[in-house]
DNA sequence: GTACCTG
DNA sequence: CAGGTACAACGCGGC
DNA sequence: GCCGCG
């Protein structure tokens, strides 16, 4: 059960001045493992005896902020105990900055060799071969992977065990450049899920738009999923086409806001809760309620005010079944037709 | 940020 | 031993 | 066949 650190170390950041590296207490954990008491100190994992160390603190992640790497991996820390619910099980893409966001960065979707053994991997096939997508169910490791330069983890619709079967739809609103944060456009994809009796949530992205979460139970494989998210994304074009559009090119989009369904095939990915974004100002992805809605614009929350809301974060409603009849009638009413392959009959 | 390869 | 490099990638429609 | 897109 809880274990304490050993030798007595505190608990408390130790500041290591004029060194190198510093040592942060190890991770805690809340609403993951909830027959944990509050600060207990546990070690599911335990790499380096719990503890995990920052190297380069003071290297500038924000050049134009003056935020630290140091200041990174501590939001990290901080925000663990509920971001670590919305990345267990999901294979995870990183979007690493290991010099900062002023210099190059690229995105990681195999683990690295050298990543502990406590990050779980899972082998994904793909056309020539597999990817070995690292896996997070713990502080100390989601840690680790802010320590390697992640500023941004993005997720998979599905998770461990049925990873070929979506827990939600996630409709993306992205606004064309110098637009008004997509308020309405949100509005219209919950009143999508609304007619087909989803239950939906609402995030900023910590860029220009909003995703709209629509949970569903875990029943419907990406075909399936990805074809009704189609459907729902055209039917809110139809009705609204002078302000919204599925067009993928943005020269036709013809500054409509792009109802981006292509979240929810096979292999894509999408921001995680809770991540920072590589942007100026360290914003933050953040669920919000509806009523917030008017109020926040996408890009509100950032790497200072987000910890303020982890002590209660706004959680995603809970998962409906996905009627596919209902998104069919739907669809058909609006005169939105299924792709010519699909079956609704298959298993 | 780190491993690995090349010279 | 220093320096350079890799570290994603899947469509799917339109040109 | 490439390009544009996340
Ligand atoms: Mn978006
Ligand atoms: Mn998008």
């Amino acid at each position: 059960m809880a274990r304490t650190q050993d030798e007595g170390a505190p608990n408390a950041v130790r500041l290591g001045r004029g060194r190198s590296k510093r040592r942060l207490g190890p991770a805690r954990l809340r609403s993951y493992f909830e027959d944990t008491p509050l600060g207990a100190t546990i070690f599911p994992t335990c790499h380096d005896g719990g503890m995990v160390e920052i190297s380069n603190p003071d290297k500038v992640y924000f050049p134009d902020d003056g935020i630290t790497k140091e200041q990174v991996v501590n939001y990290y820390q901080t925000v663990a105990p509920v971001m670590v619910d919305h990345l267990v099980g999901r294979p995870l893409t990183l979007q690493r900055f290991p010099d900062g966001i002023g210099k190059s960065g690229f995105m990681q979707k195999n683990a690295s060799k050298h990543f502990p053994d406590s990050i779980e991997r899972v082998e994904v096939p793909k056309e020539g071969g597999t990817t070995n997508f690292p896996l997070v169910d713990n502080p100390d490791d989601l840690v680790y992977l802010a320590n390697q330069g992640t500023i941004t983890f993005h997720i998979w619709t599905s998770r461990q065990p049925h990873l070929d079967c979506p827990d939600r739809i996630i409709l993306d609103l992205d606004p064309t450049e110098d637009a008004e944060p997509p308020r309405d456009a949100a509005l219209a994809a919950r009143t999508v899920f609304d007619d087909i009796g989803l239950d939906s949530g609402l995030m900023t992205t910590g860029s220009k738009g909003y995703h709209v979460v629509a949970p569903i139970e875990v029943d419907h494989d990406y075909d399936i999923v990805g074809q009704m998210a189609r459907i729902l994304a055209t039917v809110m074009a139809v009705r609204d086409p002078d302000t919204l559009t599925i067009e993928f090119r943005k020269k036709k989009r013809e500054g409509r806001v792009f109802v981006d369904w292509l979240r929810n095939r096979t292999a894509q990915s999408a921001v995680c809760a809770w991540s920072i974004r590589p942007r100026k100002g360290a914003t933050v992805a953040m669920p919000i309620s509806w009523d917030e809605l008017e109020g926040t614009d996408p890009d509100h929350w950032d790497i200072d005010t987000a910890p303020d809301r982890a002590d209660d974060p706004v959680i995603w409603p809970d998962p409906n079944a996905l009627d596919v009849e209902k998104v069919l009638a739907l669809g058909e009413d609006h005169d939105v037709e299924p792709e010519e392959s699909f079956d609704r009959f298959r298993s």
